[in-house]
Order: C-alpha cells, then structure tokens, then sequence
DNA sequence: CCAGCAGCCTGTGCGC
DNA sequence: TGCGCACAGGCTGCTG
C-alpha cells in the first residue's frame, strides 16, 4: 500500500489522536507481525507506556513511548483504525492497543506488515532503519550522490528508484511519475544517466511526492490514512495505472509492462529513450 | 558483491 | 455462477 506521501498522512493522522496516551494493554493476534522479540514480551514491555511523539523514516512510521521506539511498517495492506473496546473483532485486525478510553487496532489484510519494538537510543544504528537511504527531501541528495551510488549497480533507474537503500520513500506509483515527468525511459540504467537526468528526477521526485502529501496521498484500491479516509492524489496521476489511456502530454497510449517484476506504465513517446 | 526469483498472505477482477 | 489465474502502494531471503 503505502509509500512515503500514504505513510506522512497516516503519521499526521494519527499524532493528535495519540499523543500523551498511555497503553494499558495491548494484544498481538498474529504473530509474525512482530518481527524482533518475541510476542509476549512485546505486549509486556508496551504496557503503561505513553506516546510521546509520531515521526517517519522512510516508508516507517516511528512511535516514540517512554522506554521505547516502536517501529511500523504498513508494507502493501496496513491500516490503524481507533474503534471502541465494544467493536468487534475484525478478522485483519493483528494488533491492538488499548488505551482507557478507545483502541487502536492494527489491520492488515494481507499480513505483511511488520512492527519492531528497540530501545530508545540505538534507532538509525539498528536494523531496520540503519540501512535506508537519504529522504528525498535531505540536502545531502544531489546529482553527486546518485551517480556514486548507481555507478556500480547494472539495475534500470525503475528498479534504481524502489532501492530503499539509495532514496528511501519511492514506491511503485511514485517511482512511474517521477520518471513520466523527467522524461526517461524506466528501462534506462542508472548508470548511464546524466546529470542532468539525475538533476530532473531529484527535483521531480521532491515535487511529485511533495504535491502528494497535500493531496492526502494516493488511493488506488485499498489505501485509507485513519478511520476510512482516501487521499486524493490518484486524480492527478500522469501514468501509473493508466495503461491503454492517451498520454496526458502527447496522446500516445500509455504502456504497461514489467521491470524488476513490478507494473511500470510509461509513454513511449514522451520517455523515447531506450538505451 | 550482483541478479533473479520464490516467498510472505488475502482479496479482487478478469477470461473462459 | 463458478473456477482458475494474474495481479496488487513492499521487502527478505535464498540461489547461482
């Protein structure tokens, strides 16, 4: 589901609702959720503590408590919904934290969502943040970096884009609109790119996801921030999705085909270069 | 180190 | 209507 624009609206959604609440309970139902310790101390460790603050790293949504770092990453399905402690049990519910007054529940239909619990200090040293990319936002991204970081790597700028390790945020719908408007080929390598291809795609690439949070993000089929709200930006998506339809700028249907095993749609004509 | 591919899961939409 | 297959905003872990 998600990508960074999804994941800051559920983080902004949520902060107001959360902050200052203190856990009393909260109770795992599928346990592969939980990816480093074991369930049981997991929910132990989690009572009585209260959130102090809401941030995202990439495609993570990072709960600060009081002992702890909680980490959530919503992967293609993830929601959190706050239902009252009388709401049945929705059977993609795996997660629920219970406060005095309302829960707030961890839903996940396809079950590939993950949560981490760390100590306070070790965050970007400890997996799972320690191996991300620069946000798209960090100064620190320039042309100069890209091109030392795909220099080596014989991977199309469309597999490029999804490496958390490089960029991190970029998802599948993301990564076709920002190529769409910087003019490139998802079939491109990397490497080859210049630099003023790579200049296009760090500007493009801020734009688009920037225009994306403000619209709330994108919902294609499932995506809901909290309590059942889409984001808006799928009226404004230029290709991903849009296979078969005439290109926005030139009119030439748009194609639709697979790299890196992902759906990429693209024009042909307006992204010609194929090398 | 790398590329490629199965695996994790469930639901939906399509063609027959 | 039903059945089977392909596909879905992501990432990990195995293989060669």
């Amino acid at each position: 589901m998600p990508e960074l624009p999804e994941v800051e609206t559920v983080k902004e959604k949520l902060k107001p609702r959360l902050i200052n609440k203190q856990i009393i309970d909260v109770s795992v139902y599928w346990p592969n959720v939980i990816a480093n310790i074991p369930v049981a101390e997991f929910e132990n460790n989690l009572k009585n503590q209260v959130f102090i603050d809401i941030k995202r790293r990439g495609k993570w949504l990072v709960f600060e408590l009081t002992d702890y770092h909680l980490l959530v990453h919503l992967r293609m399905e993830g929601k959190f919904f706050f239902k009252s402690r009388t709401d049945e049990k929705n059977k993609h519910e795996h997660v629920i934290f219970r406060f005095e007054d309302i829960e707030l529940r961890f839903h996940d239909v396809r079950k590939f969502g993950k949560m981490y619990l760390l100590g306070k200090d070790d965050l970007s040293t400890a997996k799972p943040l320690s191996e991300l990319g620069l946000e798209p936002d960090d100064d620190n991204l320039t042309v100069d970096y890209l091109k030392d970081k795909y220099k080596r790597k014989n991977l199309s700028i469309k597999e490029a884009l999804l490496d958390q390790r490089i960029i991190t945020g970029i998802g599948n719908i993301y990564a076709d609109e920002i190529l769409f408007l910087s003019k490139i080929n998802p079939y491109r390598k990397a490497k080859d790119l210049n630099s003023r291809e790579l200049k296009s795609i760090i500007d493009n690439t801020r734009s688009v996801l920037k225009q994306a949070i403000i619209k709330g993000g994108t919902t294609i089929r499932s995506y809901v921030s909290l309590d059942n709200k889409k984001g808006e930006f799928q009226n404004y998506l230029l290709v991903h999705g849009k296979a078969n339809l005439p290109c926005s700028v030139c009119g030439t249907p748009i194609i639709k085909e697979f790299i890196g095993g992902r759906g990429t749609y693209y024009c042909a004509t307006c992204q010609n270069k194929k090398r």
